[in-house]
Order: structure tokens, then C-alpha cells, then sequence
DNA sequence: GACACTCTGTCCGAACACTTGACACCGGCA
DNA sequence: TGCCGGTGTCAAGTGTTCGGACAGAGTGTC
């Protein structure tokens, strides 16, 4: 049995970030007060300092947590793919189609004063990208360990990168990215697993 | 905005008393170990302490939280019936079967070792009497203002101590037992409220 | 009858987390 | 320039929980 303390300690976490998420998807990084996250959750505001270091920490955690469920839903999305490359393509779009509605992306991109904000996914993206790179990364050995571990991290490495970018400058619909990046990606594919003879070829 | 640690203490006295239920529940008053309650929690022995005094006061707040919960469902009965003496026969219907249906009360009047539980209800029954006067009475006089506040009291005493008879030493089926004490008590109350012309008299 | 065992109930010091109030610092603004 | 609202740090004070120890009651066993 964890023991109440921890589980106190969890939820005191997550209900600080939940006031600090909604500050900041109503008002962006300016938006955020310390002090405020302390009175909406009922706690003193040294104790979101004790937590998380400073107001670049809160949000830096309020980005990891999101960026943990958003990773969970792509997952789902790759799972029911039986084919790797039908996987990337899935994905992909997936992932566009929930940036583009989710609000605390909306709100880091695009509120003012979230300068800082969008740093997490362009300068600052690092926590992110390790992050997406850990997540999928498993997830995909799990599902197709028929494609070499190095090779599945330079597939997810550059569809990342992509991706992330499409994010903070929309292009096309995410269906064309999806379908852009399977076709460039799958020769490379197909070639590592010796698939040459493989009924989608995309060329 | 409450507190967070009041939120928490109120959150652990909640997670005890589950613990405790269950294990009154499955092992009776002789079942119910202040270290196991403890442990299943995730807490020290001498939270539990802290918190409730001693075992009896363990068990007497398990009791009531599970009577307001019993009393709440009740008064949707009640709520139900725009006449008071329907009102009085859902009530006592209600309350009969939900009783023989509810675990904590089986246990406490059926579990070996539970002589100590099932006082809860008879001799060191005033708590459980209190509540139930407090909730229903509150109740009564809010639906039917029509009715002299001190025959409500009393009509919901006799009522209510019936209704533990029954539900300490069971007897008739909930319809019959309900039927009885309406037709018992709807003169009294007719009486009281001047409706001897009432088409209600069950006489 | 002596003994071990288990559980209740109490005590107290250490550890821990949160609070409180103060302060330095900084940028914007009248 | 001085004020104001915000961040970030600090130390002292407070409250709660923990851990371990202990006495006492009840039960079963040899």
C-alpha cells in the first residue's frame, strides 16, 4: 500500500498544476502567477516554490504532464496499427489533429506574453523531446520489434522534429503531413527490414 | 477556497473510515484491528488515534457516516410524495428494505463477535437516533410546513423506533410494516392538521 | 498456574511539510 | 524619482505524523 503521505504529495502536485494550466491557457505565461496558483489551490506560495523551484519549473511540469497524456493518446493511435508504416502515418495525424485542438498548446502559441511558453517546443524543447523519445520509442519496440532499435529511433527522431515543427507553424492538413512523411520515411523503412518486396512502397 | 490540508484531513478521515467499514464489514466489531485499519491506509497506528479516539469512537463514526447516507437516500423517498402520510409509508418502506440489504448492518447484527456493533442501534443507539431526527425532521418540516412542528417530531420518533425494532429484529415485509404505521398514525395527523375529511383515513 | 501472544491505548521525541512574515531585487509606470 | 506588483529566498514557528516503547487486558497453551 503507498502510504497517504504519497498520495497526499501526488495530488497536492497535480492540483498546483492544475491551477497553473488553467492560468495559463486563460492568460499565457504572463498570466501565471505564483501567488495565485498558491490561493487557488489553498496552500501557501512557498510551498509551490518548495515543489517546483520557480515559475519556470511550474510550467515546465505543467508541460511535461500534458505532453505525457498527449503521448499516451498517440500511443493508442499507433496500437491499433498492425503495420509500422500505417503506425507513423497514424500517428502523425493523430498528433496534429490534438495539437491543434488542444488549449495549452493554443494558449502557449499564440496567447500574449507566451513567448517563454512556446520555447518548450522550439529553443527550450529538450524536456519534450526526451520525453516523446522515451514514450514512443518503448512503445514502438513493444509493438514491432521486428524494426531494429536504432533504426525505430531515427524513424521517430525525424517524424518528431517534424511534427513539432507542423505544431509551431502550421502547414497542411494533418492527414498530408501524415501521408508526406509515411511516403518519405517507408523506402527507409522497408530497406532496414529487407521488405523491398513490400506491398506499400509509396514510390 | 477550503484549504488544501483541510481538504487532505478530511480526505484521511474518509479513507479510515472505508478501511474500517470494510473491515467491519467482513469480520465484525472483533474483525475491526486499529493496526489493520492502519496499514490499509497507508498511515501509523497512532493516526488512526489521533483521529477517533479510541475503537468505539472508530465504530460510531463509521456508523454515522453510513446513517447519513442511509437518511439521505430516505428523504428522496420522502421527497417523492406530496402527501404526508404516503410521504410516512415510502419513508418506513424504504428504510426497511435498504436496511436489509446494507452490509454494515447485516454485519453488525449478524457477524460473530458483534454484540458490540449491533448497541449501535439499541442500547447506545442515541447517536444514530439523533441523526435520524435531525435529517428527517429538517426534512419534514421543509416539505410539509402544513404539519405542527412537534407532531412531526413525534410522529417521526415513534416512527423511527419502530423502524429499528424492525430492523434489529425483522418481522413483516417492509410493504406490511409500512402500511401498519400509516394507518396508526395518519388519524393523529389528520387530527392535528383539521383534515378528518381527509379521503385518507385507513380506519 | 505460568507463559506467550495479540491487541488496545498512551506517551514522547524526532522528522517532516507547510505557514508566516520579512526582505532583496527587478521592471513598468505615473 | 518613487511606487507598485511581481519573483525568488530565507529563517523561525507550527502542526501533524511517525516510530518505538510500554503497560494492561484477554486468550489460548503447556
Amino acid at each position: 500500500m503507498t502510504s497517504f503521505a504519497d498520495r497526499t504529495k501526488r495530488r497536492l502536485r497535480d492540483e498546483l498544476l492544475d491551477a497553473a494550466q488553467e492560468a495559463v491557457v486563460a492568460g499565457g505565461y504572463d498570466g501565471l502567477r505564483m501567488a495565485e496558483v498558491a490561493r487557488r489551490t489553498g496552500v501557501s506560495r512557498q510551498t509551490v516554490y518548495n515543489e517546483f523551484g520557480d515559475k519556470w519549473g511550474l510550467l515546465e511540469a505543467v508541460a511535461a504532464r500534458e505532453t505525457e497524456r498527449f503521448l499516451l493518446d498517440v500511443n493508442t493511435a499507433i496500437a491499433e496499427q498492425p503495420d509500422p508504416i500505417d503506425g507513423l502515418r497514424a500517428a502523425v495525424e493523430r498528433a496534429l489533429t490534438l495539437a491543434s485542438e488542444n488549449p495549452l498548446i493554443k494558449a502557449a502559441l499564440s496567447q500574449p506574453g507566451s513567448d517563454q511558453a512556446s520555447q518548450l517546443l522550439t529553443t527550450r524543447g529538450q524536456q519534450v523531446l526526451e520525453l516523446a523519445h522515451l514514450r514512443l520509442g518503448a512503445h514502438v519496440r513493444e509493438h514491432w520489434p521486428e524494426v531494429p532499435a536504432e533504426d525505430a529511433t531515427s524513424c521517430v527522431d525525424v517524424a518528431l522534429r517534424v511534427v513539432i515543427s507542423h505544431i509551431v507553424t502550421p502547414g497542411p492538413p494533418p492527414a498530408a503531413v501524415a501521408d508526406q512523411l509515411a511516403r518519405v520515411l517507408s523506402p527507409f523503412l522497408a530497406q532496414k527490414r529487407g521488405l523491398a518486396e513490400s506491398r506499400r512502397l509509396y514510390l
